[in-house]
DNA sequence: TTCCTGTAATGGTACTACCATAGTCGCCGC
DNA sequence: GCGGCGACTATGGTAGTACCATTACAGGAA
């Protein structure tokens, strides 16, 4: 009983923080590995010197920070969980929800995070997976030119190209980033894919941008990527437009 | 009783995802705006038909997100809270723990993001914003000419430029990465001022890159950005360089 | 061997009681 | 009349118990 980690007796009034981050810090410190199973709730309860109640809210906050697992039954317990991105990504995700967040802002910041994403892609993606991601982009283009449109298709694909993208980068941040991203902002993006006309041009572009990559031209890719997020801007202002005008901004793009 | 919001009943078994959800889209969905409070946990406990523990529990998740914050006392309860970077700064603080990131991507990463907002701190930062990082870089050269250093206020103060310039990007996601960056991702910025040799050179780029930012001159502000990098480069293989362990190659990311 | 069932360990929930805290309000003394 | 102090009360924080639901596992039956 005493042998273990014998973690220190919480302290009344903040309890549950005190035991949370106990637990925390023994997980961050390697007392427990991914894949180990804490004790049960009964037991620590009993090392903590608390009530149950604590326990559990303290895991529940560990969980919520994506900490651990917890599996009911037999055997059943709080798993330490391997690192990921999905949390970090899913607070951004909220935060962008909360703010209202101008859309020139969030399409700022992605372009730019795109550029780069795109010059590390070219400079450290491997030609197979430049390869990979010149044929995903055509074959996205026989996508859009079936009879029946799958949306829902299209927006992942839509994801997957810029995952595969990011990954290129060979830097997790990068596909972090990207990953929050799309899942607080994909709203926007997916206007492009709303009306035929746009659609085609992403598409397309997706081709030419994938293209570039493949062949190292590194200010081409560039400039597609650019062309990209004029056009996204040049079609939230038209779909916008309609009840403002005085605000447009001077993208223009003629094709 | 049956006059308000008349939350659902939570089913059994994930009575508190239920629960939480349940008022996390209330907040959301503007039934209760920022200050509002939430009514107690006794009275949400018969609204939802469940235990004490469940709407506990449920609090706690959204406490967690930074949703809520929990007041004591006669006139407590739960208050809902305005959005706030913090806590998505600290989910990526948490990954960047969790994985051990290998800092020449940490310095990619963030070299990209600075560079980023340098070029907007020059278009849309303010005069006033700009003579006053201008200010601030000189008084930092002020700071290390002291007899008896003080490294947390170097260190606040490089926390302090950073924000300034981030801010001056107008744009809140640059603002928020670059606070998740400071927390997951300090410590090993300030290896830079450790020595007195890079100290200097540090922070005498530091009023270059401010005074190029105030000129309006963009190429030559990025120039002096892309300096600080190499600058911290070199300080990080020379400090590598003595003691390298081999498995210790890990930068230290602890807090 | 295979399948089924009982059993035990564990998380999930309900309920109660009590403590700690912090506003509120009214009583008391001046 | 005024000010301060103390009781009151609503609310979160914690402890403890009991019971239910789920799951893995062992041991027996076919």
């Amino acid at each position: 009983m005493s042998d273990k980690p014998v973690f220190k007796q919480a302290q009344p009034g903040r309890a549950v923080e005190d035991v949370s981050l106990q637990i925390e810090a023994a997980i961050m410190g390697g007392m427990f590995l991914p894949g180990d199973k804490l004790p049960s709730e009964r037991e620590l309860q009993v090392q903590f010197g608390t009530g149950r109640g604590v326990i559990r809210e303290a895991l529940r906050i560990l969980k919520q920070k994506d900490l651990v697992e917890v599996k009911k039954g037999s055997r059943g317990g709080a798993f330490v969980k391997e690192a990921d991105v999905a949390n970090a990504s899913a607070s951004l995700s909220l935060f962008l929800k909360q703010k209202k967040i101008d859309p020139e802002q969030l399409i700022v910041f992605r372009e730019s995070i795109d550029k780069t994403i795109t010059m590390l892609a070219v400079a450290q993606g491997s030609a197979e997976e430049k390869n990979r991601l010149y044929e995903k982009s055509l074959e996205f283009k026989a996508l859009i030119s079936e009879e029946n449109l799958n949306m829902d298709l299209i927006g992942e694909t839509d994801r997957m190209l810029n995952t595969l993208l990011a990954k290129m980068s060979k830097n997790p941040l990068f596909v972090w980033i990207m990953q929050a991203i799309q899942l607080g902002f994909s709203s926007y993006d997916y206007a492009l894919y709303e009306e035929d006309h746009y659609r085609r041009l992403t598409v397309n572009n997706w081709i030419d941008t994938a293209r570039e990559i493949k062949n190292g031209e590194i200010m081409k890719a560039l400039s597609y990527v650019g062309y990209h997020y004029s056009l996204l801007r040049k079609c939230i202002n038209e779909k916008n437009g309609e009840s403002i005008d005085k605000e447009t901004r001077c993208l223009t793009i003629e094709e």
